[in-house]
DNA sequence: TTGAAAGCGTTACCAT
DNA sequence: ATGGTAACGCTTTCAA
């Protein structure tokens, strides 16, 4: 019974080569798992690494079969409800799969995106998940692509990057919604995003860089165009980044002269805010305004009134993006995938008709 | 202008030592930012080596060096906003201090925290952040401080491990809603907490294993005794480690003969199906039931009552453990620190007098 | 300041 | 079935 304090430098396979009497590489088969081996030597090896209490370097292991059993995982926030859960969804069909997640958090930023893709690429994951901030710029990517390493695009896809994507029906599910509302009566509807321009001020949808957003506004100036409604783009108010930020937006619309008689929060986050402030401005929902809201939280169903909302498939859109990245990383050749999940409208009490 | 396709196999220092016309070492001194080379030899390699498009192998550098980078990071559940508010704490906080993030999931599954713990540890993470699935079954973690790696525990914390600890206040916090609660005339008061024990049912503090609930349930049940209530042991659930189970929970409760008249909620998860299943049964809240929860999730204002809740700093929990590691990563020797982040009451509207 | 060569801990190829 | 040995891509003495 050696009970000698564990040597800081670790146990490696020639330490039980040499404690089973063994070669090297005869060790390193057994500890391994491959090639072949007598069940006597097995034995010897296998007792001898648990005496050492080995424990292999996957990092050396990684150096020379060129996998590190690893993807690496870029979303904007995974602070935001969203994207905790498609995170969980990850997670869940990589372990299972074998492999280990690096998170990295773009806060929305293309240049921390860009240096997290560097960072991932230089500890050599094997794969990538990315929820690009802006699908406008893209190179770091494309780069990544070419790298060898397969990437797949989380909720927000690119037009220009042949990769395989999950993203959700969005312009479907905001088509539907802006055609509810406009058949309730509403002419006034704004849409609030947390995804920003330069000056702020939203002109043409291709301002919106974010995919999944873009797509949304599309959707929605789309039917409006279609109903006859004019100069809509107005109504979409981008920057809301932060809940004081959306704060600020929603008291400004409240308080202004032609306020909007409904409004579509681009996620729970904002939907909350605009929840809370038009409360706090003494502006009734439903009846004084509607709300719609994206992504059903948990919470949604819960508030006076509810909230109506759209609801993403989110968990399934992590499980998703990271099922089709293990199939490429377990060989399979064939081009790009595009998943689109649909959404469904959950209507709750949160909707009315226009006010007179 | 070659732009012959970059081959599969990446280019080394090797590659571009040769094309400076340098050896090998003095390309990896300026690759790598060591050591000292003259100007003009720094500008030959660093344009080789932009030239060749050369992207150094963290792994090799890892191999030699022996630090990763890494930090590896254990919590119960990323998809609860308790840890992916911790998460982004940590993340911050690693980022800015160079070092990326192993994430897994243990879903509050000691085999698996166990098997996580293994794999980080392979994968050669310089530190780890663990939270405990139980307090009582720590020899994993044993293991990972000997090995040398510096371990800090989050949000949880154990008598038996002399690391580095970040916990809030639980015990104080859980005696003063209590007080509150018996003070309002309160005396069939619930505790609910997703932790569970072999058979489902509570009996002694000792049976909660998750260290910050332990204290609690313990401050909870002591302020209780001291306010001569007795048996108040029967009044702790356990299990309600999904909403459906909560629901379960919670709607027996509701429908004994001596239901209970203040409930408090051991995590907002708890907290918002307590909420939904209450006003489900037609029990109102705070005339019926007083419900207190734990975590300031961002909803709680907006239900209608407010919920009161114990606000934890959850985003300096994550915060102050990178930090802690960071540290220690950076040499810092000096005996293990325990760090408890004050919590604070915030009374809304879900509390009033017990009922008649 | 620069270069040659020895590791780091694996895997993998080629003999035996 | 087993052993010897050359990679893998980098850092790090030690000399020059």
């Amino acid at each position: 019974m050696d009970q000698n304090p564990p040597r800081s430098t670790s146990v490696t396979v020639a330490d039980v080569a040499r404690k089973a009497g063994v070669s090297k590489a005869t060790a390193a088969r057994v500890l391994g798992g491959y090639g072949t081996v007598s069940d006597p030597v097995r034995d010897a090896v296998t007792a001898a690494a648990r005496a050492l209490d080995y424990r292999p370097n996957e990092l050396a292991r990684s150096m020379t079969t060129g996998r590190s059993g690893t993807i690496g995982v870029v979303v904007g926030d995974i602070e935001n409800p969203f994207f905790s859960l498609a995170m969980r969804g990850i997670t869940d069909v990589a372990r299972q799969a074998g492999f280990t997640v690096i998170l990295i958090n773009s806060g929305e930023d293309v240049a921390v995106e860009k240096a997290a893709i560097r960072t991932l690429l230089a500890k050599r994951v094997d794969g990538l998940i990315v929820s690009p901030a802006k699908e406008s710029n893209v190179d770091h990517l494309q780069e990544a692509a070419r790298s060898g390493r397969p990437l797949a695009l989380l909720d927000r896809g690119s037009e220009t990057l042949d990769v395989d994507t999950v993203i959700a029906d969005d312009r479907h599910a905001a088509e539907g919604i802006t055609r509810r509302l406009i058949a309730l009566g509403h002419r006034r509807i704004a849409y609030i995003t947390a995804c920003d321009t330069p000056d702020h001020v939203f002109r043409v949808p291709s301002d919106v860089n974010t995919g999944s957003v873009r797509r949304r506004v599309e959707g929605f100036l789309g039917v409006c165009r279609e109903a006859g409604l004019q100069g809509m783009e107005g109504w979409v108010r981008v920057g809301a980044i932060t809940p004081d930020h959306t704060r600020g937006i929603v008291s400004a619309m409240l308080q202004s002269s032609e306020r909007p008689t409904a409004i579509i929060a681009s996620d729970s986050v904002i939907g909350l805010e605009v929840f809370k402030t038009s409360r706090a401005a003494g502006i009734a929902i439903p009846d004084e305004l509607s709300l719609v809201s994206f992504h059903d939280a948990d919470w949604t169903s819960v508030t006076s009134p509810p909230v109506t909302v759209v609801r993403q498939p989110v968990y399934r859109l992590g499980e998703t993006a990271a099922k089709l990245l293990v199939e490429r990383l377990n060989g399979y050749e064939a081009s790009a995938r595009r998943v689109v999940l649909q959404t469904e409208l959950i209507e709750r009490a949160s909707v009315a008709d226009a006010p007179a």
